[in-house]
DNA sequence: TGAAATGTTGGGGCG
DNA sequence: ACGCCCCAACATTTC
């Protein structure tokens, strides 16, 4: 008998149900090594930063458990992927490989010449694992893609068709003898030194892991869903579903996100109202995901060109007050302060911190990016390549360069209580709910706060004005 | 998935 | 009762 032996690549995909990859390769072949490389010279699979190494970390301790739990087992390696495999290769007589694809420029390239390098050795097979449908499956009639939302979300939802998740595999194909792995903490994922570990104060507030990410779903959907549309907006209150970084490492699928969110609608036909806003949600991602891949340059460059030489300010004390929530703006101090202590940050607040950033302050949004990508649990390079282009003005379906969110209405009207502000910024708790907006010159130094960094009437004006040369 | 300026309307106070 | 003014509330337009 042909003995096949497949290695399933783990990148973005880090479940074991829905998941095409690994199912496969359990119906296939007589044993599986499930793998995961960690790349340093890369930083790892997806250009994340500090906050998400540490999620990562956490992400894969659960699925190597959950392996464990099945008889099989996560092998860990480091260092340049293709090498990595091509030891694993010849270690085990691999004759198959399996991974679910990824979107990101510099990985496509990347899976492309493993692909081409490695296929003479062995039988490779990729598969949409990540995604609801491929960014090249949704186009427009004359074949080009989508650059506005609303007709993106009219043609997927029309083409795609919504089959039922994978089923976790029931045999693992497990070795007798597994090659060597590293030890999970070899990787260095978690942050090595200073001490204290400011990783497990951020990591107190999540759960991770595949199981986690189906609680947080099936919490959402009998609990949040139904007034999602309008609880949303409101920082304050739970109102967001906080899926994303379980999506973004794939610890669930966009897939089962659609799949249980319509079985609860089937199920609760008379509260359903919620369901199609979350799924709108989910193919927001989606369609950041094509936008990506259609256009990889937006990774630094604007999708228009008009923006290119756009001008902008850049000074390294304002975007450091920024950072570190000491603009004098309670609802952007608070966002920032919630964004260092947790690795998340309220979308609404997302909005109106890099409307800040590019408007006021004149910081061209790559700034922002990398600290968003820094610092936040869920950073994914489709979704926040996006998100800033859209704030900036300069991205697909973009806010108008005159849509300059003011800090202190949005906060009246999204955290009228002020309660997200005293959550965050504390010493301003004693403020009363209309001085905590925007506190007075005196009342910020009696709460030992900093004053408004700068005057908002002004700031919008030049940005007015600055945006307008660009027509 | 704005905000501010400008325009319009209508109720109520008042001479 | 009437006209006039004020201004809040809402609508429209401009940035």
């Amino acid at each position: 008998m042909v003995v096949t032996t497949g290695i399933v690549w783990f990148r973005q995909d880090l479940r074991l149900s829905d998941n095409a990859a690994l199912l496969h390769a359990c119906n296939e072949c007589n044993v599986v090594i499930p793998l995961f490389i960690d790349d340093p010279m890369d930083q790892s699979i997806s250009s994340i930063g500090g906050a998400s190494r540490v999620w990562l970390h956490r992400s894969l301790e659960s699925l190597s458990a959950d392996l464990v739990a099945k008889k099989s087992k996560l092998i860990f390696r480091e260092g340049n992927p293709l090498e990595v495999l091509n030891e694993l290769i010849s270690e085990t007589g691999a004759t198959n490989l399996y991974w679910n694809r990824c979107y990101e420029p510099k990985v496509i390239k990347r899976d492309e010449e493993i692909k081409s390098t490695l296929s003479q050795q062995l039988a490779i097979k990729s598969f949409t694992g990540n995604l609801l449908l491929e960014p090249w499956e949704v186009l427009k009639q004359d074949d080009t893609p989508y650059r506005v939302f609303t007709p993106y979300w009219k043609a997927l939802v029309q083409k795609l068709v919504l089959t039922a998740p994978y089923e976790t595999p029931t045999d693992f194909k497990p070795l007798a003898k597994w090659p060597n792995s590293l030890e999970l903490s070899q990787l260095n994922l978690l942050p090595q030194q200073p001490i204290p570990r400011w990783d497990e104060a951020m990591m107190a507030h999540w759960k991770v892991g595949e199981d986690a990410a189906h609680d947080v779903l099936h919490e959402f959907l009998e609990d949040g869903v139904q007034n999602y549309k309008e609880r949303r907006d409101f920082p304050a209150i739970g109102g967001t579903s906080l899926l994303s970084p379980h999506l973004h490492f794939g610890e669930i699928s966009p897939l089962q996100v659609f799949h249980y969110s319509n079985m609860h609608k089937a199920q609760n036909p008379h509260h359903d109202h919620g369901v199609g806003h979350i799924l709108r949600q989910v193919v927001w991602r989606e369609f950041a995901y094509a936008l990506l891949y259609h256009f990889p340059q937006t990774v630094t460059d604007p999708l228009f060109e008009k923006y290119k030489g756009f001008e902008w300010r850049n000074n390294d004390d304002e975007l450091k007050r920024w950072q570190q929530g000491n603009t004098g703006f309670p609802i952007i101090d608070a966002g920032m302060r919630e964004l260092w202590q947790t690795g998340y940050m309220h979308n609404r607040v997302r909005m109106i911190v890099a409307s800040f950033l590019t408007k006021n302050l004149l910081i061209h949004w790559h700034k922002g990016e990398e600290w968003f990508r820094d610092t936040l649990v869920d950073a994914d390079i489709a979704n926040n390549t996006m998100g800033w282009q859209w704030v900036a003005g300069s991205g697909a379906d973009a806010a108008p360069y005159y849509r300059i969110f003011n800090p202190v209405l949005q906060s009246n009207k999204f955290d009228g209580k002020g309660e997200y502000i005293r959550r965050w910024v504390p010493e301003l708790s004693k403020l009363d709910n209309k001085s905590i907006h925007q506190p007075t010159a005196e009342q910020a130094k009696e709460c030992n706060y900093p004053e408004a960094m700068v005057d908002l009437k002004a700031t919008r004006e030049r940005a007015l004005d600055r945006y307008s040369q660009i027509k």
